[in-house]
DNA sequence: TGCTTGACCTGGAGCGGCTCCAGCTTGTTA
DNA sequence: TAACAAGCTGGAGCCGCTCCAGGTCAAGCA
């Protein structure tokens, strides 16, 4: 599977894909003769992970510490898995904070429109 | 007012000020002998209003041309108005679909921390 | 009288997380 | 044999700041 199958198979962009590889973000990539990078089902799935990941909205300094966990770590050691799961549980807080800012935005917003449509002073 | 002083009563940085005003987001802002910015209660009341726009995380492009409507204008003017009103509801919008962005994001999150809890297969 | 301190000024670099582009190689097709 | 497509790399550009170096100016102090 070369790149542009891999993008589309993940949801990623091309380009995207080329940013996490450089940015230590995925497991190396192999080659074939021609210098491009050939995708199996594993490699396929972690940018899928990744991509969902991305979509929490988490920071790319956590996907790369979980990324290594993920690819370094004996599958059977338990505090590689604790690890991640402590990554997973401080990015959920993370987004509790960020739905309460958002819920402070929308209360702010509706008031202003209130103020604009005339419905309200001030 | 100093932009030290219109800093702190406006919750923004001094950084973040000037660089508000060099992105045309400010009207002129007076200087003194020396070249210092002052600021005056109505300079300080429109960086408060920065501030709440870009709590609700609307993008810069906007909150300058939402800046220019409410700068500009003849404060009679209905067209202004309501093209502000347009600028905050398609804003809200915009919210809207991060609020959706953010269910399913934790939802996944929890998902996954299911899973890395052992509470879960797959 | 100079010397230091501190607040401000400007222009420009750096950050995350991409996105896009120029300029190159390699393989296929007409 | 030439054109085209797909990949490659390195580097610039984007937003919304944030930080820094190097400079000016006024006040306080020996």
């Amino acid at each position: 599977m070369n790149i542009q199958e891999a993008a589309e198979a993940s949801g990623l962009t091309v380009d995207t894909i080329r940013y996490y590889e450089k940015s230590g973000m995925l497991p190396p990539v192999p080659r074939d003769g021609r210098g491009w990078r050939r995708f199996d089902a594993g490699a396929l799935e972690w940018l899928r992970n990744l991509g969902r990941l991305r979509a929490t909205g988490m920071p790319m300094a956590e996907m790369r510490r979980f990324a290594v966990l993920v690819h370094t770590a004996d599958p059977a050691e338990a505090t590689a898995a604790a690890d991640r799961l402590e990554i997973l549980l401080a990015h959920r807080q993370r987004l509790a904070c960020r739905r309460a800012e958002l819920d402070a935005a929308e209360t702010y917003l509706t008031h202003k429109i209130a103020v604009y449509s005339g419905k309200e002073t001030s």
